[in-house]
DNA sequence: CTGTTAGCGCTTTCAG
DNA sequence: CTGAAAGCGCTAACAG
């Protein structure tokens, strides 16, 4: 409290904020014509208008969003969450391209984007209550669902990434386009095939499972339950996950599937580290399509297009706020360097 | 304008928002003391604030940011603005994590962070006089001074990353800290230095090759006007200066500094890709200290500390938004595999 | 076309 | 300790 009491004082200690009035005093007109003459739109004495605008650049004069917003109910701007499981947030390029998309959208329409990482689930609710914004987009599992539904009666609200009953949603599709790269992988002659999940507890990521598994399945392949690591989330669990993989005794992989790009360019140091050539000896592919151009190697992945799946969310937000509506994207497969 | 419209159509769509007199009205008292058993601070009776207390949960009740903002003059959030040309924003790693100190430090004191990606200078200004924040961050070198001054004059600001006289700032070192990296090149045998920048225009650039200049001159090294490249900001920019380095002439240089982590790897991959070995034939450095895990190598650098710098920032700014401060934060070296 | 007036939801004197 | 009332800055009827 102390410290937003020092920027209040800044406030104050500031020579007097200008207010419609003092434009109003200047300009010799009632705060009203000031108002009208500021918003365009209802029919004012063009002189008038000139007159007032003039005053008002000369005062540095502009509405205060508050006064604004306290009579209009609106904000302009939409509020982003991003799940607490995904943080540090920033640090996750997938989730920096997402925002670039929702910005796009919004920046078109003059909107302002109000980024809120989560905090506790009631702030959340409390932040939604608080008609800080007039949207919201979430980005992230971690929310239980209930929380978003509370959220949703104050505020129009669109899930990123995550699909529940009865709330917007944008998602990418996960199962046939895993089966997919996998598939690919088999027809370039893999035949002994590793998973390296991030968390099989996501179902994002058990999507791509189940989608690894029906290629198989239709490859006439079998699952070697040795061959499925889960890689914990922080940086290089994927290189441990194909370790123990390798360390299984059942010999080395030719194929691996990464559930993730990150996982599976941690995967292939450890092959190479391990002597095995990539894509020679192993064939490793992602998911997710992240920027490459700096990485060990140029990756074969699923590419998803993170910006669209922002832009496509606060689209819906914007254009449909009141009817729950799904889209899902189909990612589309990138041929790089870590397989035939 | 019709897109805020329909969010709006929501918001009066929905079961009527709960005010403050829905509060009174139910708990038998007037919103004076809803008010007051709400804030705690002023002495109420227990028995009146506890009953209030009840009733405001029971009815889900949350004071309007927009209501309370009007009186009290503030908004409990800070906004964040980023430099045009730092855009795509949110790919750059080096930002994201500076973002990640400020949320750190303003969610410790329950504010809000309004990101707010760059507009016109004059919607910047615009932004900066509606009062939606209390105070501003701004990371990034293309606002003009003035606008700065002018923002200054509505709000508190502190700058990230750049520095102007009357305005407070957080910065890192360049100058030093690039000829100490220079320096580790030369003592491990390199006396053939090419430089890469980024872009010489900007002022951080610019002292980090200064400082490259520095230590070739204690060092009794000349400078070669071929080996100094640009290397275009955009993805990739790195692997054609360098091309055009080995192009000039000169032979090959065996140390390379790069003005950034970015353009340190992209040349990497160029070298490797004309055949030399990194570090045997040629050392490399970059300097920002960027997560590299997944990359190519890893390079030794100049480490910034990016969340430690968000988080100064947002701290001069809470704590003393009037007088103008200027920090200036170390990097630290950091060996990598670049380099012997 | 423009001025007057009534709030928007809340905090804060000022009286009781 | 609590209620009444003023007013934060603005927009939107409602009169002129």
């Amino acid at each position: 409290m102390s410290s937003s009491a020092a920027l209040q004082q800044h406030a104050s200690a500031k020579p007097q904020r200008v207010s419609i009035r003092d434009v109003a005093e200047r300009a010799g007109v009632s705060i009203a014509t000031v108002s009208r003459a500021l918003n365009s739109g209802v029919e004012i004495n063009p002189d008038t208008r000139a007159q007032v605008v003039q005053v008002a650049r000369d005062l540095g004069y502009v509405a205060s969003a508050r006064g604004r917003g306290l009579v209009s109910g609106r904000t302009d701007s939409v509020g982003v969450i991003i799940g607490r499981e995904h943080l540090p947030v920033f640090l996750n390029p997938f989730y920096g391209e997402v925002l670039g998309g929702i910005e796009l959208e919004l920046e078109a329409r003059g909107l302002n984007l109000v980024l809120t990482s989560l905090k506790r689930d009631h702030q959340l609710l409390a932040f939604a209550a608080a008609q800080r914004v007039d949207g919201l987009l979430v980005i992230g599992h971690d929310l239980p669902v209930s929380t978003l539904r509370d959220m949703q009666r104050h505020l129009p609200l669109v899930l990123i990434d995550r699909h529940e009953e009865g709330l917007s949603a944008v998602t990418s599709e996960h199962r046939t386009a895993c089966a997919q790269i996998t598939r690919h992988l088999i027809v370039q002659g893999s035949t002994r095939l590793a998973f390296l999940a991030e968390d099989l507890g996501n179902p994002n990521f058990q999507q791509r499972f189940l989608g690894f598994q029906d290629a198989l399945k239709e490859m006439g392949l079998s699952l070697r339950p040795d061959w499925v690591q889960e890689a914990s989330p922080r940086l290089g669990g994927g290189y441990t996950a194909i370790t123990r993989v390798l360390e299984a005794g059942d010999g080395v992989p030719d194929g691996v599937v990464g559930a993730n790009d990150p996982v599976a360019l941690e995967a292939i140091r450890a092959l190479l580290d391990a002597g095995l050539k990539v894509p020679d000896d192993v064939q490793v592919v992602g998911f997710d399509g992240l920027p490459s151009r700096l990485h060990l190697m140029e990756l074969t992945t699923m590419q998803i297009d993170r910006q669209e799946l922002g832009r496509r969310a606060a689209h819906l937000l914007l254009e449909t706020p009141d009817s729950p509506q799904h889209l899902e994207l189909q990612p589309h497969f990138v041929k790089g360097d870590s397989s035939r």
